[in-house]
DNA sequence: CCCACATGCTTTATGTCTAAACTATTGACA
DNA sequence: TGTCAATAGTTTAGACATAAAGCATGTGGG
């Protein structure tokens, strides 16, 4: 009886901890896009989702179909239409034609747009070892490591 | 010359690191945000605000008030207006006055609120155990440590 | 006392974000 | 070849989220 007492108070605790490091994942993913987004708002007057639509296209300078934006960014494509949009209205990429498929576009950065981007990735770079710097760089690798196998847990599994 | 090359080269892949780290935190949180949000939809019809709104009320039985919400949760005030407004319509939750202090209300979840949340914070903790549970206790306990200190320097320093 | 400023909350304008319905094109297969 | 499900993208309705401005109440120094 003792003995099943200590299991469930184990077991509580078990599920203390996940919630628990669940908080603390979302509490520093939240802090660090705060401190991000005002500064892009501030240095750059623009968002970070169009940060981040761009960064996807600064490595594929071929260009990308809305799709792969999509998947990328982890988002929906209703919302990437949206995004591009206001990035194409600001002449920092541009829709062009799939040679292949008639449905698809390849959306590619322009000049503009990718000298605008080289800006703010050396800014965002600095911002972010900033924010960063108070963790040792081993445990840094520590964390980055961790957080992978979560990602394959979360990718691979759950359909 | 070489030695300055080396140290460019290392201070790079410190960056990188940091970078990397960044983007690991970004996509874990955003997955596991994905499938708590799609099964509170699917299960209970509502959403991750209005459930961590509840969250905090429950461990406040003497109400909170509208801007103490906005502080825990990390939003802005008008964020959490639309919410309580939501939240009070179904009837989940109640303004009432504040004895002390005609400006603000004391925020209280009412019986079913209560209810309501206990169902859900019982499922929601299965989930979030078992999405996490492909990573060892310990190493949850050695992350949660790692993300503990990194909030205390998110929110100690960068005024 | 009273006035200036701070505080608690709401409103407004704008920008994400999702789910679901819609259009157009593709491609497989009977 | 004709059809029909799958795919690429957009649109729509609704919920979050912010910043900034506005309203009401509290508070402290002259």
């Amino acid at each position: 009886m003792s003995a099943a007492i200590g299991m469930d108070s184990r077991l509580t605790e078990d599920h203390h901890e996940s919630l628990r490091l669940w908080l603390r994942l979302l509490t520093c993913t939240h802090l660090v896009e705060t401190q991000v987004r005002k500064a892009l708002a501030k240095k750059f007057k623009t968002t970070l989702p169009r940060f981040d639509l761009m960064a996807q296209l600064e490595r594929a300078p071929q260009g990308l179909q809305m799709g792969e934006l999509s998947r990328r960014m982890l988002v929906t494509g209703g919302n990437v239409t949206g995004i591009v949009d206001q990035l194409e209205r600001g002449g920092l990429l541009v829709r062009t034609e799939d040679p292949a498929d008639r449905r698809a576009y390849r959306v590619k950065l322009t000049k503009e747009g990718r000298r605008l981007f080289g800006q703010m990735a050396a800014e965002h770079e600095t911002w972010i070892v900033k924010l960063f710097s108070g963790i040792p760089k081993r445990e840094q690798r520590a964390l980055t490591e961790s957080l992978s196998r979560l990602r394959g847990q979360l990718t691979r599994e759950t359909p």
